[in-house]
DNA sequence: GTCTATAGCTTGATAGAC
DNA sequence: GTCTATCAAGCTATAGAC
């Protein structure tokens, strides 16, 4: 195989949503991608910094586009909205309350501890941010509002993620998912803008 | 000293609130709880799981004791959630985004990997939503409303400590707060109940 | 590019003197 | 209760054959 590379940034992604950054270890890494070490090395001579580099804004990408796919394919912005709530509560479920936020466990475990990591997952988070509020703002929300209801929007899908896996219950994302939806709503009338769509 | 066991859980907690669990080491709390790792294990015969156990425990319990003291000492319950939205600003700001939520990193390290010590964070998390539900309804929110806007002020609280230390800025803290205390307001409002004070 | 072997260190945990 | 010594296992990282 020669998406060795990716087979091993995939492994990476999957431990680090699951177990975080330090009880990731590389043999475990190696083990799950069926990658030696060696290969490892080759791909990633920084070592478990630059894997973890890497890593971070590939999934980071990866999840924004998710994101953007489920709010695009939305006949509306209040509906897409819903629609990634929705998503992250069947996710979770389906998961076993596994598959949730592959960046909040590492971008926890470095803020105060990896200056250079935590830079990563600030980077990702801004990207995140300016998408939505692009998605907002074409749906409707009034400039001014927007980047404070993206800023909402996230905390509450992250603040989700933690109460849902944590109580292995996603009826924490349901209720945020209904709360957001009211203010993307209340946003998007308050301006006088009728919802009308952009897709095809 | 004879309270050798509370520098011990306290070096955990500072620990577990920075980096997390799987990277403070036991040589490390006991380097920065002045304890010989003799006596953490007198203490704490389970080892670090039975150690990671209290500390979670004890420092939810604390959390929850200062969060209903800023409640309870505030005029209406409109102005306590604004304090606490302020104080966990105010306390990022403070200490350099470090000082934060003491559950929420060990939460999502070992939600999918560690049964025993995810049933420690539900019940923590449980509790903390039963303590500022019946804040809410106190303060006159509506009983059928009160759970619902429990679990969106709390994820509210955390997805903000997560978006601001990695930002390490407390902007997004603050307009969480905004907009939390909204939903509080429009929630008192709403019930024709007039805020009223049971201070002193 | 892949694989094995191994260095050097740290981890969680135990034993036993004091 | 405290301390030190030590164990086996894990870690990250490197070297070198293939």
């Amino acid at each position: 195989m020669e998406d060795t590379r990716e087979r091993i940034i995939d492994a990476t992604a999957a431990l680090f949503t699951q177990r975080g950054y330090a009880a990731s270890g590389l043999k475990q890494i190696s083990g799950a991608s069926t990658a030696t070490i060696g290969s490892l090395y080759h791909f990633f001579p920084g070592g478990k910094a630059e894997l973890a580099a890497e890593t971070l804004t590939r999934s980071g990408q990866a999840y924004q586009e998710l994101v953007e796919a489920v709010i695009d394919a939305a006949p509306d912005v209040v509906t897409g909205v819903r629609d990634c709530f929705d998503g992250a509560a069947e996710t979770l479920r389906a998961s076993g309350y596994a598959d949730a936020c592959p960046i909040a466990t590492v971008a926890l475990e470095v803020a105060s501890a990896d200056e250079a990591l935590r830079q990563v997952t600030e980077q990702i988070f801004a990207s995140w941010l300016r998408s939505i509020t692009d998605r907002l703002v074409n749906g409707g929300v009034p400039e001014s509002r927007a980047p404070e209801l993206a800023t909402v929007l996230l905390a509450a899908l992250e603040g989700g993620f933690l109460l849902s896996r944590v109580a292995k219950d996603a009826a924490a994302m349901d209720v945020l998912g209904a709360t957001v939806v009211d203010l993307v709503r209340h946003a998007v009338d308050g301006s006088g803008f009728v919802p009308e769509r952009r897709r095809t």
